[in-house]
DNA sequence: ACATAGACCTGTTGGC
DNA sequence: TGCCAACAGGTCTATG
Protein backbone atom coordinates (compact mmCIF):
# COMPACT_ATOMS: atom_id res chain seq x y z
CA UNK A 1 0.00 0.00 0.00
CA UNK A 2 2.59 2.54 0.46
CA UNK A 3 3.51 5.24 -1.40
CA UNK A 4 3.08 9.07 0.25
CA UNK A 5 -0.33 9.39 0.00
CA UNK A 6 -0.75 6.02 1.80
CA UNK A 7 1.57 6.33 3.87
CA UNK A 8 0.01 10.02 4.75
CA UNK A 9 -3.28 8.36 5.22
CA UNK A 10 -1.94 5.90 7.72
CA UNK A 11 -0.84 8.90 9.16
CA UNK A 12 -4.17 10.71 9.78
CA UNK A 13 -5.78 7.40 10.95
CA UNK A 14 -3.48 6.35 13.72
CA UNK A 15 -2.69 10.35 14.84
CA UNK A 16 -6.17 10.64 17.25
CA UNK A 17 -4.76 7.23 18.81
CA UNK A 18 -1.23 7.43 19.05
CA UNK A 19 -1.09 11.41 19.95
CA UNK A 20 -1.00 12.30 23.52
CA UNK A 21 -1.90 8.22 24.16
CA UNK A 22 0.58 6.55 26.50
CA UNK A 23 2.29 2.91 25.35
CA UNK A 24 1.18 1.06 28.31
CA UNK A 25 2.33 -2.45 26.17
CA UNK A 26 4.18 -3.71 23.41
CA UNK A 27 3.95 -7.14 21.91
CA UNK A 28 6.40 -8.14 19.46
CA UNK A 29 5.55 -11.45 17.89
CA UNK A 30 8.84 -12.27 16.08
CA UNK A 31 12.70 -10.96 16.87
CA UNK A 32 12.32 -9.10 12.95
CA UNK A 33 10.51 -7.49 9.98
CA UNK A 34 13.10 -6.66 7.45
CA UNK A 35 15.51 -6.06 10.23
CA UNK A 36 15.68 -7.25 13.43
CA UNK A 37 14.13 -5.05 16.15
CA UNK A 38 16.30 -2.72 18.19
CA UNK A 39 17.36 -3.84 21.71
CA UNK A 40 14.54 -3.78 24.17
CA UNK A 41 12.31 -2.65 21.53
CA UNK A 42 9.14 -3.36 23.59
CA UNK A 43 10.62 -2.06 26.89
CA UNK A 44 12.00 1.09 25.26
CA UNK A 45 8.38 1.69 24.30
CA UNK A 46 6.69 1.06 27.63
CA UNK A 47 5.53 3.92 29.74
CA UNK A 48 6.45 6.43 26.68
CA UNK A 49 4.27 8.95 25.65
CA UNK A 50 3.72 9.77 22.10
CA UNK A 51 4.06 13.64 21.21
CA UNK A 52 3.00 13.60 18.02
CA UNK A 53 2.96 11.40 14.51
CA UNK A 54 4.34 12.77 11.71
CA UNK A 55 5.75 11.52 8.27
CA UNK A 56 8.81 12.21 6.19
CA UNK A 57 8.85 10.75 2.79
CA UNK A 58 7.21 7.11 3.26
CA UNK A 59 8.29 7.16 7.16
CA UNK A 60 6.08 7.55 9.77
CA UNK A 61 7.95 9.22 12.90
CA UNK A 62 6.22 9.27 16.58
CA UNK A 63 8.04 10.98 18.86
CA UNK A 64 8.40 9.63 22.17
CA UNK A 65 8.84 11.14 25.83
CA UNK A 66 11.97 10.27 26.17
CA UNK A 67 12.90 12.31 23.34
CA UNK A 68 13.63 9.18 21.11
CA UNK A 69 11.88 8.25 18.44
CA UNK A 70 10.07 5.19 16.85
CA UNK A 71 10.34 4.79 13.28
CA UNK A 72 8.21 2.91 11.06
CA UNK A 73 8.29 1.91 7.82
CA UNK A 74 5.75 -0.39 5.67
CA UNK A 75 7.59 -1.73 3.07
CA UNK A 76 5.19 -3.18 0.06
CA UNK A 77 2.63 -5.07 2.84
CA UNK A 78 2.33 -3.37 6.02
CA UNK A 79 -0.77 -1.72 7.18
CA UNK A 80 -1.85 -1.21 10.92
CA UNK A 81 -5.62 -1.45 12.07
CA UNK A 82 -7.19 -0.20 14.93
CA UNK A 83 -8.70 -2.66 17.24
CA UNK A 84 -11.76 -1.19 19.25
CA UNK A 85 -13.18 -3.84 22.20
CA UNK A 86 -16.58 -4.64 19.56
CA UNK A 87 -14.18 -5.44 16.81
CA UNK A 88 -12.05 -7.62 18.81
CA UNK A 89 -15.28 -9.79 19.37
CA UNK A 90 -15.86 -9.52 15.91
CA UNK A 91 -13.11 -10.98 14.88
CA UNK A 92 -13.07 -13.79 17.41
CA UNK A 93 -16.38 -14.88 16.12
CA UNK A 94 -15.32 -15.23 12.51
CA UNK A 95 -13.01 -17.19 12.82
CA UNK A 96 -12.69 -18.53 16.41
CA UNK A 97 -9.26 -20.80 16.38
CA UNK A 98 -7.45 -18.86 14.21
CA UNK A 99 -4.85 -15.65 14.86
CA UNK A 100 -5.18 -13.48 12.21
CA UNK A 101 -1.66 -14.05 10.21
CA UNK A 102 1.38 -11.62 10.35
CA UNK A 103 0.24 -9.77 12.98
CA UNK A 104 3.89 -8.99 13.95
CA UNK A 105 3.63 -6.09 16.50
CA UNK A 106 0.43 -4.46 18.98
CA UNK A 107 0.65 -1.46 20.78
CA UNK A 108 -1.49 -1.15 23.39
CA UNK A 109 -1.83 2.53 23.63
CA UNK A 110 -3.50 3.98 26.78
CA UNK A 111 -5.81 7.58 25.53
CA UNK A 112 -6.53 10.44 27.87
CA UNK A 113 -9.78 9.43 28.91
CA UNK A 114 -7.90 5.79 30.09
CA UNK A 115 -9.56 3.45 27.59
CA UNK A 116 -7.07 1.57 25.95
CA UNK A 117 -6.63 1.05 22.14
CA UNK A 118 -4.92 -1.75 20.20
CA UNK A 119 -2.86 -0.93 17.10
CA UNK A 120 -1.87 -4.02 14.83
CA UNK A 121 1.03 -4.09 12.42
CA UNK A 122 0.66 -6.71 10.05
CA UNK A 123 2.80 -6.99 7.05
CA UNK A 124 2.80 -10.51 4.89
CA UNK A 125 5.78 -10.09 3.08
CA UNK A 126 8.15 -7.85 6.32
CA UNK A 127 9.13 -5.85 4.01
CA UNK A 128 8.53 -3.23 6.61
CA UNK A 129 10.93 -2.53 9.55
CA UNK A 130 10.96 -0.30 12.81
CA UNK A 131 13.63 1.28 14.72
CA UNK A 132 14.02 3.65 17.67
CA UNK A 133 15.98 6.58 16.92
CA UNK A 134 17.20 9.61 18.76
CA UNK A 135 15.20 12.67 18.01
CA UNK A 136 17.33 15.44 18.19
CA UNK A 137 19.84 13.50 15.60
CA UNK A 138 16.94 11.90 12.80
CA UNK A 139 18.11 13.27 9.89
CA UNK A 140 20.85 11.77 10.71
CA UNK A 141 20.48 8.63 10.76
CA UNK A 142 20.90 6.26 8.09
CA UNK A 143 16.96 6.45 7.17
CA UNK A 144 16.55 9.96 6.76
CA UNK A 145 20.49 10.77 5.65
CA UNK A 146 20.46 11.55 1.50
CA UNK A 147 16.92 11.65 1.37
CA UNK A 148 15.78 14.19 -1.39
CA UNK A 149 12.75 16.82 -0.69
CA UNK A 150 9.32 16.29 0.30
CA UNK A 151 7.18 16.57 -3.22
CA UNK A 152 4.67 18.41 -1.38
CA UNK A 153 7.05 21.03 -0.16
CA UNK A 154 7.88 24.43 -1.78
CA UNK A 155 11.58 23.13 -2.40
CA UNK A 156 10.22 20.95 -5.17
CA UNK A 157 10.34 23.23 -8.45
CA UNK A 158 11.22 23.71 -11.92
CA UNK A 159 14.81 25.42 -10.82
CA UNK A 160 15.28 22.22 -8.42
CA UNK A 161 14.73 19.90 -11.27
CA UNK A 162 17.36 21.82 -13.35
CA UNK A 163 19.65 21.44 -10.76
CA UNK A 164 19.31 18.32 -9.91
CA UNK A 165 19.14 16.25 -13.38
CA UNK A 166 21.13 18.99 -16.03
CA UNK A 167 23.86 16.88 -17.69
CA UNK A 168 22.47 13.89 -16.32
CA UNK A 169 21.20 10.92 -18.91
CA UNK A 170 19.08 8.68 -15.90
CA UNK A 171 15.89 8.03 -17.40
CA UNK A 172 13.00 9.96 -15.99
CA UNK A 173 10.94 7.02 -14.38
CA UNK A 174 14.63 5.76 -12.47
CA UNK A 175 15.17 9.19 -11.87
CA UNK A 176 11.66 10.05 -10.11
CA UNK A 177 11.69 6.50 -8.19
CA UNK A 178 15.01 7.55 -6.76
CA UNK A 179 14.32 8.76 -2.96
CA UNK A 180 17.37 10.49 -2.85
CA UNK A 181 15.67 12.98 -5.70
CA UNK A 182 12.48 13.18 -4.57
CA UNK A 183 11.29 11.27 -1.29
CA UNK A 184 7.89 9.55 -1.28
CA UNK A 185 7.27 8.60 -5.10
CA UNK A 186 7.04 5.25 -5.71
CA UNK A 187 6.07 3.18 -9.24
CA UNK A 188 1.86 4.26 -8.88
CA UNK A 189 2.37 8.02 -9.12
CA UNK A 190 5.53 7.80 -11.30
CA UNK A 191 3.83 6.56 -13.72
CA UNK A 192 0.79 8.56 -13.18
CA UNK A 193 2.92 11.89 -13.16
CA UNK A 194 5.03 11.35 -16.56
CA UNK A 195 1.91 10.17 -17.92
CA UNK A 196 -0.19 14.02 -16.56
CA UNK A 197 2.98 15.63 -18.16
CA UNK A 198 3.10 13.68 -21.42
CA UNK A 199 6.67 12.64 -20.94
CA UNK A 200 7.93 9.36 -21.82
CA UNK A 201 9.47 7.39 -18.51
CA UNK A 202 12.32 5.86 -20.63
CA UNK A 203 13.36 9.48 -22.09
CA UNK A 204 16.51 10.55 -19.92
CA UNK A 205 16.00 13.22 -17.59
CA UNK A 206 18.04 15.76 -19.67
CA UNK A 207 14.33 15.84 -22.37
CA UNK A 208 13.37 18.78 -19.35
CA UNK A 209 16.54 20.23 -18.76
CA UNK A 210 17.62 23.83 -20.41
CA UNK A 211 17.03 27.32 -20.54
CA UNK A 212 14.34 27.37 -23.62
CA UNK A 213 10.79 27.84 -22.49
CA UNK A 214 9.61 24.00 -23.66
CA UNK A 215 12.02 22.37 -21.33
CA UNK A 216 10.99 25.09 -18.30
CA UNK A 217 7.23 24.52 -18.64
CA UNK A 218 8.07 20.74 -18.89
CA UNK A 219 9.77 21.21 -15.65
CA UNK A 220 6.79 23.35 -14.21
CA UNK A 221 4.52 20.84 -15.60
CA UNK A 222 6.21 17.78 -14.02
CA UNK A 223 6.20 19.28 -10.41
CA UNK A 224 2.38 20.78 -10.68
CA UNK A 225 1.52 17.22 -11.53
CA UNK A 226 3.48 15.06 -8.89
CA UNK A 227 1.60 17.44 -5.96
CA UNK A 228 -1.36 17.22 -7.89
CA UNK A 229 -1.58 13.93 -8.01
CA UNK A 230 -0.04 13.05 -4.54
CA UNK A 231 -2.57 15.55 -3.22
CA UNK A 232 -5.62 13.97 -5.35
CA UNK A 233 -4.88 10.97 -3.64
CA UNK A 234 -4.25 12.00 -0.26
CA UNK A 235 -7.57 13.94 -0.41
CA UNK A 236 -9.17 9.86 -1.92
CA UNK A 237 -8.08 7.61 1.13
CA UNK A 238 -4.83 6.68 -0.88
CA UNK A 239 -5.24 3.76 -3.19
CA UNK A 240 -6.14 0.40 -2.13
CA UNK A 241 -4.70 -2.38 -4.21
CA UNK A 242 -6.19 -5.70 -3.54
CA UNK A 243 -8.32 -5.86 -0.33
CA UNK A 244 -5.78 -3.27 1.28
CA UNK A 245 -7.54 -0.90 3.92
CA UNK A 246 -6.82 2.39 6.25
CA UNK A 247 -6.20 1.65 9.40
CA UNK A 248 -10.14 2.32 10.39
CA UNK A 249 -10.75 -0.40 7.86
CA UNK A 250 -12.34 1.83 5.01
CA UNK A 251 -10.98 1.73 1.76
CA UNK A 252 -8.80 4.22 0.10
CA UNK A 253 -10.70 4.87 -3.54
CA UNK A 254 -7.61 6.75 -5.88
CA UNK A 255 -7.48 3.07 -7.00
CA UNK A 256 -10.23 4.21 -9.73
CA UNK A 257 -8.77 7.19 -10.85
CA UNK A 258 -5.48 5.40 -12.22
CA UNK A 259 -5.09 6.88 -16.03
CA UNK A 260 -2.33 4.66 -16.88
CA UNK A 261 -1.23 2.11 -13.70
CA UNK A 262 -2.28 -1.68 -14.29
CA UNK A 263 -4.12 -0.50 -17.29
CA UNK A 264 -2.31 -1.89 -19.87
CA UNK A 265 -4.28 -2.53 -23.05
CA UNK A 266 -7.07 -0.16 -22.14
CA UNK A 267 -7.65 3.32 -23.79
CA UNK A 268 -5.22 6.54 -23.23
CA UNK A 269 -8.07 8.91 -21.37
CA UNK A 270 -6.61 11.84 -22.20
CA UNK A 271 -9.14 14.03 -24.16
CA UNK A 272 -7.73 13.49 -28.54
CA UNK A 273 -5.90 10.75 -27.82
CA UNK A 274 -6.36 7.55 -29.55
CA UNK A 275 -3.13 5.60 -27.91
CA UNK A 276 -3.63 1.93 -25.65
CA UNK A 277 -1.72 2.05 -22.34
CA UNK A 278 1.72 0.17 -22.93
CA UNK A 279 3.55 -2.07 -20.06
CA UNK A 280 6.95 -2.33 -19.64
CA UNK A 281 9.21 -3.31 -17.70
CA UNK A 282 12.17 -0.47 -16.50
CA UNK A 283 15.04 -1.94 -14.05
CA UNK A 284 12.66 -4.79 -12.96
CA UNK A 285 9.61 -2.97 -12.39
CA UNK A 286 6.57 -2.20 -14.34
CA UNK A 287 6.03 1.00 -16.10
CA UNK A 288 2.46 1.99 -17.22
CA UNK A 289 2.43 4.67 -20.04
CA UNK A 290 0.56 5.39 -23.40
CA UNK A 291 3.15 6.11 -26.56
CA UNK A 292 1.23 8.41 -28.15
CA UNK A 293 0.45 10.90 -25.73
CA UNK A 294 4.08 10.35 -23.93
CA UNK A 295 6.09 9.82 -26.54
CA UNK A 296 9.62 10.39 -26.84
CA UNK A 297 11.41 13.81 -27.14
CA UNK A 298 14.64 12.09 -28.79
C1' DA B 1 28.51 7.46 -11.89
C1' DC B 2 24.95 4.65 -13.52
C1' DA B 3 22.10 0.63 -15.15
C1' DT B 4 20.58 -3.86 -14.21
C1' DA B 5 19.76 -8.02 -11.70
C1' DG B 6 19.05 -10.22 -7.63
C1' DA B 7 17.83 -10.42 -2.90
C1' DC B 8 14.58 -10.12 0.82
C1' DC B 9 9.25 -12.50 1.77
C1' DT B 10 4.30 -14.12 1.13
C1' DG B 11 0.12 -13.91 -1.32
C1' DT B 12 -2.81 -13.59 -5.42
C1' DT B 13 -3.89 -14.31 -10.09
C1' DG B 14 -4.18 -16.24 -14.55
C1' DG B 15 -3.12 -19.85 -17.80
C1' DC B 16 -2.89 -24.63 -18.82
C1' DT C 1 -9.36 -28.98 -9.19
C1' DG C 2 -4.27 -28.50 -9.11
C1' DC C 3 0.04 -26.77 -10.38
C1' DC C 4 3.22 -23.28 -11.85
C1' DA C 5 4.85 -18.99 -13.43
C1' DA C 6 4.47 -14.22 -13.14
C1' DC C 7 3.66 -10.48 -10.54
C1' DA C 8 2.92 -7.12 -6.47
C1' DG C 9 2.65 -0.35 -3.50
C1' DG C 10 9.98 -0.81 -1.56
C1' DT C 11 14.74 -0.64 -0.93
C1' DC C 12 19.35 -2.58 -0.36
C1' DT C 13 23.43 -4.95 -2.37
C1' DA C 14 26.41 -6.68 -5.80
C1' DT C 15 28.13 -6.54 -10.40
C1' DG C 16 29.06 -4.94 -14.83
Amino acid sequence: MPELPEVETVRRGLAPVFENAQIVNVVVNRPDLRFPFPDDFAQRLKGQYVNALSRRAKYLLADLSNSEALVMHLGMSGSFRINGAAQHVATAVHCPDKLPQHDHVIFELQQTDGTVAEVIYNDPRRFGFMDLVSRRRIYESKFFKGLGIEPLGNELNADYLQTLFAGKKTNLKAALLNQKNIAGLGNIYVCEALWRTGLNPMDPVNVICGEDPQAQNLRQDLCRHIREVLSEAIEAGGSSLKDHSQADGTLGYFQHRFAVYDREGQPCSKPGCDGEIMRQQQSGRSTFYCPICQKSRL
